[in-house]
DNA sequence: TATATTTGTAAAGCGAGCTTTACTTTTCAA
DNA sequence: TTGAAAAGTAAAGCTCGCTTTACAAATATA
């Protein structure tokens, strides 16, 4: 799984620090997600895909031969 | 956070152990998210919301007061 | 170039998501 | 009404998502 959060924040001038902010995690997780370290839990998927307007699967892009 | 998991499993008449296998969990797992004991991760959400034929929001509903 | 801002790394700690195994209760068709 | 299938409970164990704190590197702007 991979995601657009840099992108899609980068297009709207945020730091990772206002974003953090704007869905209430800390700047770490930000980092750790746009690095690909883990991915989000659900609830926090959703406050992102919704701050920036778009559905999950717009912002969080599952490849097709994920199995797990 | 709410799902629709068991009504949309029930009206597929399909049973707890078929919809596990098909989005490759065990049946406690299927249990455990449709009587609301812990989220979905993302990655599932997403196998069993295609599955369905459905979008995550469809299938998953995030209230709006939700804070964390 | 100096300074501030932004991004990144590291590591320990905690709860959530999921598994495994085993057993009990409910539902439903013969 | 018995028996099988489906649904549920319990509990221990493991990894992942997220936090906290602290420090380092990169980027930008004066």
């Amino acid at each position: 799984m991979t995601n657009r959060i840099a992108q899609l924040r980068k297009e709207r001038g945020l730091s990772q620090a206002e974003l953090a902010e704007a869905v209430d995690v800390t700047r770490q997780t930000i980092i750790s997600l746009e690095n690909g370290r883990y991915n989000a839990s659900l609830l926090l998927a959703h406050k992102i895909a919704r701050y920036f307007g778009m559905t999950i699967e717009e912002v969080f892009l599952f490849d097709e031969e994920e199995s797990k």
